[in-house]
DNA sequence: CTGTTAGCGCATTCAC
DNA sequence: GTGAATGCGCTAACAG
């Protein structure tokens, strides 16, 4: 049987209470006091038991989860995972509040990371935007104890806890590399789709694609990068690399989750066999496209995975719990007609 | 605040006992009572706090693990996972025990099935192997209510009540899409490198790999399977791909788990440029081989997420409980030298 | 500074 | 058939 706060109490010989203290650090007990107490802790092997410790405080995790309003399938589907967390919360403790801000807006994220801070949270997840501010923001909520996490776009360099999401960099070398060796040694010119350059992960994904274009497969030119931002006709043109394209276009590759509507084939007049594209974020649209035959590879963070892991390290850093990290680190998802979830 | 037994014994006008009778479904209620009970119930919309329940109970989970004692890397990273959470058994209210079993053997497996029959547990895991006998025991256990989960490699048509692994034949498929476009329509013989079509998984990677060669590339032939076993002179040859193999052999596909040291080179006179090689199982090895460009792209499965979802399957499966699902599906993972971990 | 006591939500004797 | 009382391991008043 494990030893409980009893055993180590009677072989310190001391109260329950004074346990209690030292084991939560507490004020109120003798150095003397508080090192027998030690001694017994470590001499029993004791290691708390803290669903029995939950019960006892009657504890519940309020979290707050602040997410750009983007109207895009991938931010949909982080929004239905959260709900999904949501909807557990009974179960896990947790009180969950979704907070929406407007996409791309610094002072927003600040106001609402200020607005948390008034609250006695047990932890805030928020979807960075890469910005001086909001990292002040962040030191703010950090110098009042609350741990913090960022979900899918990081914010180096700032006082949050941990980052939920995928290496970037690395998805973009990965994007290359697939389709450089896709193309098989053609070369030709690569049109890049984003988002907006403002937001970090989109950014990321283009430099590490960048690097490895030029270091492996220099046959290959990068064009002028196209921003759809929020505007879907634009978007949809250059997806379908109609006019903005020259007809030789070999490749595509597309950084920002797909959000109007299916993706057409590459039209060109070379015929369909040589073109490659590549794709980020999973949704019906990529999916469809992929097993179409129209994308040929999608990389994709999984959202349900980048939810449930930051709550659990919310709660672990609200008790000062370890973490098992393996579990935490969300993968680059590679996937082909093949293997689709 | 969430609904207790307290409220919904005041609200059914009856006592604590009663309600944990109806709660646990225990006899000794008179099926009015019980009505009423239940109406309370879901009145109130209580939901078992099941932390408080499994203090009340003294609840812990005692689970075994069977495992084959193969001496190759895969596996001693599944070992290796399951020491790993037998380190956090104490926080996750476990006993897990493990019983190694020769490999390819399906008498020793029923064996210690019969053996985990004998004893009160609240679940078993097994690295399945495809066999009728086997099936029974796993039969045998059900019977007696044993939640039991396959590992790894799975046992369909059994009674098994969940497998923790990856797809295999989709593995499979990926693995020939991926050569195939990296060989961009060259054609050619494909040597295919496996441990034994004994087991399971490897078969079904196999026929995943063949089915989409046939459909999507049939230009690429595929030499006949040679199989290592764990001879490990052999497999070096043969993952060399010297006297075994034409000299002209395009490309490699490794089904099993490196056991035997570092992958060498394609030592072919065409020169390696056009040589596309595809392995399985993530070790250090593999890692090495991707790293130095030896080998192109790794298939993977996470040895400990397949443990650590077998462990929460196995306790959710002994409580009743329901378990999420997308948490507990297990990824293909798809490396290549840029997304390694 | 330290100890006593009463729960948290639930399961389980043992009476009635 | 049903209910009252006790305890799981821990925390939190409240006394001393």
């Amino acid at each position: 049987m494990r030893p409980t706060v009893h055993d180590i109490a009677a072989s310190a010989g001391v109260s329950l209470a004074t346990v209690d203290r030292v084991l939560n650090r507490r004020p109120g007990v003798r150095a003397a006091t508080r090192a027998k107490v030690e001694a017994a802790i470590d001499r029993l092997g004791y290691v708390r038991d803290v669903a029995a410790a939950n019960l006892a405080k009657g504890r519940v995790y309020p979290l707050v989860f602040i997410l750009p309003d983007s109207n895009n399938s991938f931010m949909h589907g982080l929004h239905a995972e959260v709900r999904e967390a949501i909807a557990r919360a009974a179960a896990e403790r947790t009180d969950i509040r979704v907070i929406e801000i407007p996409a791309f807006d610094p002072a927003a994220l600040v106001v609402a990371l200020d607005a948390a801070r008034a609250e006695r949270l047990a932890g805030v997840a928020l979807v960075a935007i890469d910005a001086d501010e909001v990292r002040d923001a962040v030191a703010r909520l950090a110098e009042k104890g609350v741990p913090v996490v960022t979900l899918v776009s990081d914010l180096p360099g700032s006082r949050r806890d941990h980052y939920a999401g995928v290496d970037n960099i690395a998805a973009g070398r990965t994007a290359a590399s697939l389709l450089g060796r896709f193309l098989g040694g053609r070369a030709g010119p690569v049109a890049v789709l984003a988002g907006s350059m403002l937001v970090r992960d989109h950014r990321e994904r283009l430099e590490g694609f960048a690097a490895v274009r030029q270091v492996e497969f220099p046959g290959i030119t990068i064009l002028p990068v196209l921003e759809g931002r929020d505007e879907p006709q634009r978007a949809q043109t250059l997806g379908c690399a109609t006019p903005a394209a020259p007809a030789d276009l070999p490749a595509l590759y597309r950084l920002r989750s797909g959000n109007r509507g299916p993706i057409a084939p590459l039209q060109t007049p070379g015929g369909a066999a040589a073109r490659r594209r590549i794709a980020h974020e999973l949704t019906v649209h990529t999916r469809a496209a992929l097993q179409d035959g129209v994308i040929d590879a999608v990389l994709n963070q999984d959202a349900g995975h980048e939810v449930r892991s930051a709550i659990r390290i919310l709660k672990a850093k609200a008790d000062g719990l370890a973490v098992v990290e393996a579990q935490e680190r969300i993968r680059i998802d590679i996937f082909l007609r093949d293997n689709l979830p």
